[in-house]
DNA sequence: CTTTCTTTGTCCCGAGTGAGGAAGAAGTTG
DNA sequence: CAACTTCTTCCTCACTCGGGACAAAGAAAG
């Protein structure tokens, strides 16, 4: 059992929430633009001088921001700096559907120390929790944390948010009910907030990544399946039963291929990580890629790795494959973007690694298909976190719960 | 020029707005609940009983609401009760594609009278203002009403909804960057707010029809041409550039119909109020249908009203026509289910004459093609305001307007 | 009809909040 | 070193708001 508190005055864990609005306004400004002088921060807020300084000094009594030394000056006395309080630290988890990633970060959510292990969540929640608790214990025993304060979890299909709780998850057999939420809080001793890994994704992009400072956009995330994490006026939206954004099985031919889900044609069963792999062996064994079927023999088996690294290396039915699905996606994100005219979209996920060349159709694809005025301004971009987008998410999410109003 | 004031203290036109959040949450209580006691209202909002009393004794001084009478007992004295002022009136107008809808409410946005008129939007902005305009002066002139405290209006096309101005409407030529709001407040003297017509529609049925107490709902409405307005968590999303629910052209077929926006096979391709009258009158003509060539031959041309009632005696090609419309409808809105996980899909507009033929289909369709945890306890249903929901929306969009802190 | 209890509206007090002024501390510029 | 700017702290004053006391109005019981 850890004791509490290393010793030598060091912060024990996180004990006080923010006691209004104005604290938890104060807590986000510090977490998202790091360090800062209290003279600015009055600048920020729209307080008065005094109430920012009652303010800042019961958040300094409760420990959760610490002094930071003197400010440069703006041309006259120096202000104190102010920060929070270093030795906080959350956990993000981002379980995928055939690897967990796991990671701490400050109270700013850099990410100080980050794991990766391969492992198939159909082995279920025990296996998983086990295998995710020890790369945990070993983050720790990295020295980059003592305890944690709160952690985020994403897991890769729909959840009862309030809850913390999955809910009917097609490739999740044996997690449906399993209080995740309760049992990962138990076994770590902090707050945890649970998650759809694409909704983490798309947290993570707005707030280290491309999507910072844009209130509405999608965050179109292509794994083993194909998710998309909406985001409303700057807050993740979830739908009635949690499971908005689920575009997997949405129809892109109505004769098209069947899917694992009973119906025909499925944007997932035409393109996605699995999909992907499937056509690339299938090429491989008909003759039609010798680069594909190459790396066959040696791997005995071909991932969209295998795919992206063919088509770099010029095959020509790799950047058909890619530039097919691409198609595919563009079609079903054109129909979206009509529908919510969102002010971007970033595509993220296992297959970024496709690159340009996906990118490249898949905008083809929206834009022609799209009205002007939906598209005219309307970037579409690549994910700029790659991995650690999503527990950078997960960290963003119990960050977002920690500093609000208790 | 009208004077202001009948002569025997009546109510002049609504001048003060609501002070504060507190002062607006009244308000909005007693418009959707019509009058009530001052006991109940401290029973709703949670505020002192002190605190709760001077806001209302302001109110009552700005005139906003008037006292009206004893409540009954609910075992011991018995209360005041309150109520919006009587005089208040709203005007809705609800500009369509080829009609115009005018209403006066009072302050609890009931239609206390209502007029349509027939006319072309392509007329120009010029000409339907003024057809606009003499209805509510016909309104007015039946004693309705003394004067408009404020007016919604909605027309069919993206709206750059801050400034009121319509964006690159498709259907609308002559119109784009109109100032509408400008325009209108100048020649009603009081408060306007424009929005696109679905989102009316949306509004009107969250407020007094299907959708009331639904948080995140879908309002589809299929008229002369196809639109979606968007609620999410009570408000309705507008997009980035105001074109969200912008449904009309999305593609249900890849080698589908040429459509007016360039591409091939929208959805308003293939069926909406335009596209129904254009297969109906080839059905007619080609002879699939003799009770619509008898109909054609009557009047000269067919619409959507044609193709029901020919339904509705049993013509087994306008059955077909509908049922393959709703299935194209069906086939867009599973996806736009599948991706925003609504908890009700609402169809209006004026197809809605095709009644529960097109709505079996429509949810045939989406029962098959979504997944069973988004539509496990979706109901999809009619629209049950009919005409009166865009302008019952109208009134509603001002109201929550004026009825909120300035 | 009287008594007792409940509900409602009003008045008042006191705690707490928050804006702004004044003064002093700390720096910069000339 | 003087003059000016910026930042922090301290103090005061106005205001808000919740809650208690009390009166008014009605219901229920006897």
């Amino acid at each position: 059992m850890p004791q509490a508190g290393g010793g030598e005055g060091q912060l024990r864990r996180m004990t006080a929430r923010p006691a209004n609005a104005h604290q938890a306004r104060l807590l986000r400004l510090l977490r998202d633009g790091g360090p800062n002088s209290r003279a600015q921060l009055g600048d920020l807020v729209d307080l008065s001088r005094s109430k920012l300084a009652v303010e800042v000094d019961r958040l300094l009594d409760t420990g959760l921001i610490v002094a930071d030394g003197l400010a440069a000056s703006r041309g006259g006395r120096r202000s104190h700096n102010i920060r929070l309080a270093p030795g906080l630290r959350f956990l993000g988890i981002d379980i995928g559907a055939t690897s967990i990633d796991v990671a701490v970060t400050n109270a700013e959510l850099e990410v100080l120390g980050h794991l990766n292990h391969p492992m198939d969540v159909r082995e279920g929640p025990v296996a998983v929790f086990e295998q995710a608790l020890s790369m945990a214990a070993k983050l720790k025993a990295t020295g980059l944390a003592e305890g944690f304060d709160g952690a985020g979890i994403g897991v890769p299909g729909p959840v009862r948010f309030p809850e913390g709780v999955p809910v009917a998850p097609p490739i999740m057999p044996g997690w449906d009910g399993f209080p995740v939420r309760e049992a990962l809080s138990q076994d770590l001793g902090c707050p945890v907030m649970v998650d759809n890994d694409v909704n983490l994704m798309a947290m993570g992009e707005q707030h280290a990544g491309v999507a910072r400072s844009v209130a509405d956009f999608l965050c179109v995330k292509i794994g083993t399946g194909i998710g998309c994490g909406i985001v409303v006026g700057g807050a993740v939206y979830r739908g009635t039963t949690g499971s908005a954004g689920d575009i997997g099985h949405i129809q892109v031919d109505p004769h098209g291929r069947p899917c694992a889900c009973g119906n025909q044609g499925c944007l997932e069963a035409h393109f996605s990580g699995a999909a992907l792999a499937r056509d690339a062996e299938e090429a491989a064994r008909s003759g039609r890629s010798p680069e594909l079927a190459e790396r066959l023999e040696r791997a005995g088996q071909l991932s969209a790795v295998d795919v992206a690294a063919a088509a770099a290396a010029g095959d020509t039915t790799s950047l058909e494959l890619i530039r097919e699905g691409g198609n595919r996606v563009g079609q079903v994100i054109a129909g979206l973007v009509s529908f919510f005219n969102p002010g971007l979209v970033v595509i993220g996920g296992g297959v970024t690694g496709l690159g340009h060349t996906l990118l490249a159709s898949v905008r083809t694809q929206v834009y022609r298909q799209s009205l002007p005025l939906a598209t005219g301004n309307l970037p579409i971009v690549l994910g700029e976190l790659g991995q650690v987008a999503g527990v950078t998410g997960a960290a963003r999410l119990i960050s977002d719960h920690l500093f609000s109003p208790a």
